[in-house]
DNA sequence: ATTTATTGTGTATTTATGACACATTATAAT
DNA sequence: ATTATAATGTGTCATAAATACACAATAAAT
């Protein structure tokens, strides 16, 4: 089974003071915020940054290159803070509320990280941001802070901790989305491992719906659609029969996602 | 019935020379979009501008004002385009690729209005732009092209004239939007007349779906429902008996809408 | 009176949903 | 080896929804 690390600490090579930051390389004014969402026993966590200096957190994000395609700026992100190279990734919404930036805060942060003058300026603009959903194995990420950030871990979706600004809105909305879009999405091959028992599968669907289902029904509905290969008996486990291991068959899985992997109610 | 300008030609107060425009009250690099979608017998119309100067066309959009909400952006272009005080407006999507704008016809235009220099800077930056789709009753607008163009008016969704940029790539994703939240979106009670039959309810339906559905059925879901009116007869009509006209209960309507109007399949 | 298109309803088939039951199986603990 | 356990694969049954088609009643124009 998949084992993580749940707490990456920032490396001391850099200290607040090396922070160097060229505004001219980046869009002024536009962002992206990621909502890296993964799944393991306990339901779905997200992947959120702990600032330096007070008890603060917020999402992984950054600003778009200036040659940089939007959505190539939330690729890069999840490269950087996640260690993912070829992510699952939709855009769900744009935040562009003038208050959606808390001010005593930023200010407070600001100040405590003693930036040079321009990147102080930067950083007090008014940014819409963009936000991107990712779906994540979590044992196929290596999460790294970024140079404002001591450490990056993942948090329950019911448990977040303190995050600054509207992200705590953009968390939600993400897990929003994803129940809405739940038929649409490829949750099974993006948040399990590459192989899995019914019973995980099941879990995962009832953590996005919040809703507990029924287990034969549940099966039947899922085998019938074909997607699945069986594979032979999980080895360890408890005082009991051992489950089968599923995982999907891609090109199935994809041509069925188009149409909607049928299971709302 | 409700019979439409389909074109609202620009005033002749405004010649190009008389543009001003100060870069400094708006968030750089950042636009809203809207498409502003009607409905009539015809089929699904989506409110269009026509460039000064060369066959080009283009979605009423504007800039952000530096303490202006997104949405409030969109607001505000939804009263100044269409003259529509209360619209349904709903975000659906932000586009952000380098290439969007097709500099070529970007350049030649500019260079025709002969706008000061500012100006022309202004335009020249590259814009993120987020698209709205706003429903609304053609009866209820009063269409009125901005300072940039000479005319605006209803196009059918399927039948776009030579829209600038990735405009119409902007068009086809509300629409898909639109097929994609029928169930969600107050489709109805937005884009038909205060008063309407059930077979121009059905043509709604059936134009947003594209595809035919069964008329008895239909009628009996949408009547099960219980958030409709029936009024008197219509008067007017064919050599036949008059369709009963229905409205909607909107109170009901918006409790029902939280749940989502069923009807996909 | 006739024609016409709409309206309201009927009906039969198929498919999907939800709740529950039970015999079978492979494993670990004893 | 026996037993307890949890997972598996099916089965059933009642209810609801979807789909396709049919037809008598109706109001208006000719």
């Amino acid at each position: 089974m998949f084992r993580i690390r749940y707490f990456c600490p920032m490396s001391k090579k850099n200290p607040l003071s090396d922070i160097r930051f060229d505004p001219n390389q980046f869009v002024p004014g536009h962002s992206v915020d990621c909502v890296i969402i993964a799944f393991d026993r306990e339901g779905l966590k997200v992947l959120v940054m702990k600032w330096k200096g007070p008890e603060m957190f917020c999402l992984p994000g950054g600003f778009v290159l200036v040659n940089e395609d939007l959505d190539k700026a939330a690729i890069r992100v999840l490269k950087e803070r996640a260690g993912i190279e070829l992510p699952f990734l939709e855009q769900f919404s744009t935040f562009g509320r003038v208050d959606r930036r808390d001010d005593f805060t930023l200010a407070h942060n600001l100040k405590m990280m003693k930036l040079p003058e321009s990147t102080m300026e930067w950083f007090e603009q008014r940014f819409i941001t963009t936000g991107f959903v990712s779906l994540v194995d979590m044992s196929k990420c290596d999460p790294k802070p970024d140079l404002m950030s001591e450490s990056i871990g993942w948090y329950g979706v019911d448990e977040l901790p303190n995050l600054i600004f509207d992200h705590r809105s953009i968390v939600k909305a993400a897990v929003q989305y994803l129940r809405n879009q739940i038929n649409y999405l490829p949750i099974g091959i993006t948040l399990l491992p590459e192989k899995f028992t019914m019973k995980e599968l099941q879990h995962l669907y009832e953590s996005i719906l919040e809703k507990k289902l029924d287990r034969g029904n549940f099966q039947r509905k899922m085998l019938k659609l074909g997607i699945f290969n069986r594979h032979e008996k999980q080895l360890e486990g408890g005082a009991h029969k051992a489950p089968y291991l599923y995982s999907f068959d891609t090109e199935k899985y994809q041509n069925l996602l188009e149409k909607g992997i049928g299971f709302v109610s």
